[in-house]
RNA sequence: GCCGACGUAGCUCAGAGGUAGAGCAGCGGUUUCGUAAACCGCGGGUCGUCAGUUCAAUUCUGACCGUCGGCUCCA
């Protein structure tokens, strides 16, 4: 299939359509902005006194495919900036004046026509209407002129094309497959988790089987710390705000924190990150360099103010438990540090079934160093050592000048999920910012006192986001070791149920989770129902099964295969012990 | 927060200025059944909340709460 890139010149030349059919449709009433190519598609902002209603999208789209069919040939032709400049005006185009306006002087500006549209266009298209192939287009949204919310509100309309049908209708069945495996809707359907109104917007509640998952991820990764070197901890929700005017949250971080609240006249902070207190714990008392690193980890819950419109199941919430580390250490020890750290994300990326992963070091940006906490020296010392570790270790990476935070350089890793899409869980931070605000310090083997370096790391990011993320990669079929239930016994009818009581007991002895499904129901319907909620085994128990002591095992494929009750004990211990 | 859409039973959704319906789920019963939906019956909604208009509002208007798609891809 064609990539993305390929695709940017036919999708440019699609928006260029869409332009030219809500013209002919709408005509005078409608301003034109911008209209690029993107990932998966196009769009084309306008300013419209009425906004686009859905029913317009089948009109535009019949409108796109007749332009199409015309096989109308795209042409570019030179124009001064003078006769851009009063083509736009005499046609009232304030944000094409706008664009206009922001070209460099001396740079060559080009009029692109297709059929009866021109627009003013850096260029980057196909020859003709007929190479667009096929078209759909998906949505309309709002969006602010140069994504500026002080600018004026435009309508968006999103679309998408490809050369072919067969490819669009690939993709549509793509985007229809990210439907399916959609974690606020299994989240419900599967009973894992919700988000109650009357609690509020972003608060997640976590229901009897999505904590069964959470339990078994946070005890793998309890396991995961200790024998990696961790001290757990665990850290107040609420603390003194002055705390917060130390660390300087107060000041940067204002927009993202929850309100004051007020205790004996002291006012008081609802923690938006784990830091501070990590740091309260290495500053309770005087640290030696014998000690280091230390490396304190938390499953430390934050609550953040997330703007409403922001929200989204749990992938963007305002209350959330972060897996968060931070690691105190000499500059000796630094790339040993981010190496385990680089070693751990790959551990999880394993543990939880990922394959691949795309990894990206962000640096400062080198015009602009006054905006940035630290020193030259830390800044190349510390992007080094990111660069060395990753080198070392032959990680591929992306080099992201001007993307790092203000406090420190850091490595993200993206996961790739089941269907392809990315996701940014994991962050190794340096931060050159709060060890001196908290004036941290050990003792050298000099007996100087010595500021550490300090990292933040955090690996999931945070449970819910990753549970969200392992929702929608399984599709809601867990790997045995997370699923809530690992198998259901059904009894054909109720003679069965007693047997499968001890089929249940067995099995549950054995730290299994098994169910019965006792129900009045035919075997039909409880295969059915199981199926719905993906439980792993499924196992049968008829006359057969009760006389010979077997049950009879039935997976998620439909597999089936009838085995002694300590067999299926064996092979369900086995996968849950090796994390299948 | 902003633009747009939306909010009717646990879920998915229909409906109308004269106080509501289906399927599934639930409950009761019949059935005792071999690998993705047996049959019969019953209960369940102050139609998101609060105001306003009206003889009358769940339906119209407004505010608020919440959900969904967007608001960083730059001629």
């Amino acid at each position: 299939m064609s990539t993305s890139n390929d695709l940017a010149p036919l999708r440019h030349t699609a928006a260029h359509l869409l332009a030219h059919a809500v013209v002919d449709i709408f005509g005078d009433d409608v301003q034109l902005a911008i209209g690029p190519a993107i990932d998966n598609g196009f769009y084309y902002d306008f300013h419209k006194q009425t906004p686009f209603v859905p029913e317009d999208l089948p009109r535009l789209e019949n409108r796109m495919r007749e332009l199409i069919a015309r096989d109308l040939k795209m042409q570019g032709k030179p124009i001064s900036r003078a006769e851009a400049e009063s083509y736009y005006t005499q046609r009232k185009q304030p944000f094409k004046l706008d664009i206009l306006h922001g070209i460099p002087d001396g740079e060559p500006l080009t009029m692109y026509a297709i059929g009866d549209f021109t627009d003013l266009c850096r260029g980057g298209h196909v020859d003709s209407s007929a190479a667009v192939g096929a078209v759909k287009l998906l949505s309309i949204a709002g969006a602010y002129w140069r994504g500026d919310e002080h600018n004026p509100m435009l309508q968006r309309i999103y679309g998408t094309a490809f050369p072919t049908q067969a490819e669009l209708d690939a993709y549509l069945a793509h985007i229809a497959e990210a439907e399916r495996r959609d974690h606020r809707k299994l989240g419900r359907e599967l009973d894992l988790f919700s988000i109650e109104e009357d609690a509020g917007a972003g608060l997640i509640f976590w229901h009897p089987k999505g904590g069964i998952i959470r339990r078994k991820m946070e005890d793998w990764l309890r396991e995961a710390l200790t024998r990696r070197g961790y001290d757990i901890v665990f850290t107040p929700h609420v603390m003194r705000r002055e705390l917060w005017n130390t660390s300087g949250h107060t000041g940067f971080y204002a927009e993202n924190m929850f309100g004051p609240m007020e205790v004996e006249k002291e006012q008081y902070q609802l923690k938006p990150m784990n830091c501070p207190g990590h740091i309260l714990i290495y500053k309770s008392r005087r640290r030696s360099y014998r000690e280091l690193p230390v490396r304190l980890a938390e499953l430390g819950t934050v609550y953040r103010y997330e703007r409403s419109g922001v929200l989204h199941g749990l992938l963007r919430v305002r209350g959330f438990t972060q897996d968060d580390a931070h690691i105190f250490c000499m500059p000796s020890q630094i790339e040993r540090e981010i190496e385990d750290c680089v070693d751990f994300a790959w551990e999880v990326l394993r543990v939880f079934g990922f394959d691949s992963y795309k990894v990206e070091l962000s640096a400062r940006d080198p015009q602009k160093p006054m905006e940035y906490a630290g020193t030259d020296e830390e800044w190349a010392r510390a992007e080094g050592a990111l660069k060395n570790t990753l080198d070392r270790m032959q990680v591929p990476y992306s080099y992201m000048p001007g993307e790092a935070v203000f406090y420190g350089p850091k490595i993200d890793v993206k996961l790739v999920d089941a269907i392809g899409r990315p996701w940014q869980l994991t962050t190794v931070q340096f931060d050159f910012n709060l060890p001196r605000r908290f004036e941290l310090e050990y003792v050298a083997e000099d007996g100087s006192l010595q500021r550490p370096l300090m990292v933040h790391r955090a690996l999931w990011g945070s449970v819910e986001r990753f549970f969200g993320v392992l929702i929608e990669h399984y599709a809601g079929a867990f790997p045995t070791w997370l699923a809530p239930v690992q198998a259901v016994v059904l009894p054909i009818t109720d003679v069965q149920v007693p047997y499968a009581r001890t089929v249940q007991a067995a099995l549950g002895d054995a730290g299994l989770r098994v169910d019965v499904d006792d129900s009045n129901e035919r075997l039909q319907k409880k295969i059915r129902n199981q199926q719905l909620l993906k439980v792993p085994y499924m196992l049968v128990a008829g006359k057969n099964e009760v006389e010979a002591g077997t049950v009879n095992v039935r997976d998620r494929s439909g597999a089936q295969a009838t085995m002694a009750v300590a067999a299926f004990k064996d092979k369900l211990a086995g996968e849950a012990i090796a994390r299948k």
